[in-house]
DNA sequence: CTCTGTGCAAAGCGTTTGCAAACGA
DNA sequence: TCGTTTGCAAACGCTTTGCACAGAG
């Protein structure tokens, strides 16, 4: 159970019990979308509003505190910000793993080829986890 | 001028006037949003309802005739089916370009280090493109 | 104490649905 | 002709907004 008074001030983002448990519920369960994050958040304080999470949700993405993830077919998830990592996502059980890859290569023809000044690579990689692949 | 008869056909759809001109639109502007095909789509068919463009559009993702992208920060757009291929987007002006980029090594050591069958790579890279660097 | 955040209810907006008429094959 | 598609209007669901009260700093 971390603490996240801090790092929400850093994002300039005051620690109210209901911000501490939306950072609590995303660290601990990496990727979430809405709905799950509402029902999570429901069993801490019984009378929040789903206006006060997407109200939070949007000012923390505003503050780089979380980001949004767009999944081919999926709702949006939404996880805790950290050093650049791409997403494995599990068609049919719809688990999602982080991975590290090593983008540069790819990134640096990608900005030769397109003549853009490249900052960021979103990378989501679709098929059967091993679970799934047995059944 | 494309004639997308027989390949609406071949995807299961019948070659109506409005899916002709929708595949016709998607063909010459590359990824369009939904607000911007109704626009276009308005200029031929002075009633068209923007159902029609739903529903259209839904089928003919269900047939892999079209393929939705999704875009970090943006509204999603749709492109033709065709061979795989990443994309780039400006951050400034909005403007996408495909991109053709092996991914095969990535992807390879990405179901090696996650145990995944991996079917599919959505690379979406983000930056300015060379007219907007320039301002 | 002041300003921000919360919860509620209502409004907003993009998308889907039901239906009668029109149309493709 | 028969089954599908279209356009319209209404319904729907997710997200945002306005407001009064509560709470963080």
């Amino acid at each position: 159970m971390n603490n996240y008074t801090d790092i929400l001030r850093q994002h300039h983002l005051k620690a109210t019990p209901q911000r501490l448990e939306i950072a609590n519920a995303l660290g601990c369960n990496g990727h979430m979308s809405i709905e799950r994050l509402y029902e999570v958040m429901l069993e801490k304080f019984n009378s929040i509003s789903l206006a006060t999470i997407y109200k939070n949700i949007n000012l923390m993405i505003e503050n780089a505190f979380i980001q949004e993830v767009k999944i081919p077919n999926e709702k949006s998830v939404y996880e805790l910000s950290k050093d650049m990592h791409s997403h494995v996502v599990c068609t049919q059980c719809h688990e999602i793993q982080d991975i590290k890859l090593d983008l540069a290569q790819t990134t640096e023809l990608a900005s030769q080829t397109s003549h853009f000044k490249i900052n960021k690579a979103d990378l989501v990689l679709s098929g059967l986890c091993q679970k799934c692949q047995q059944l």
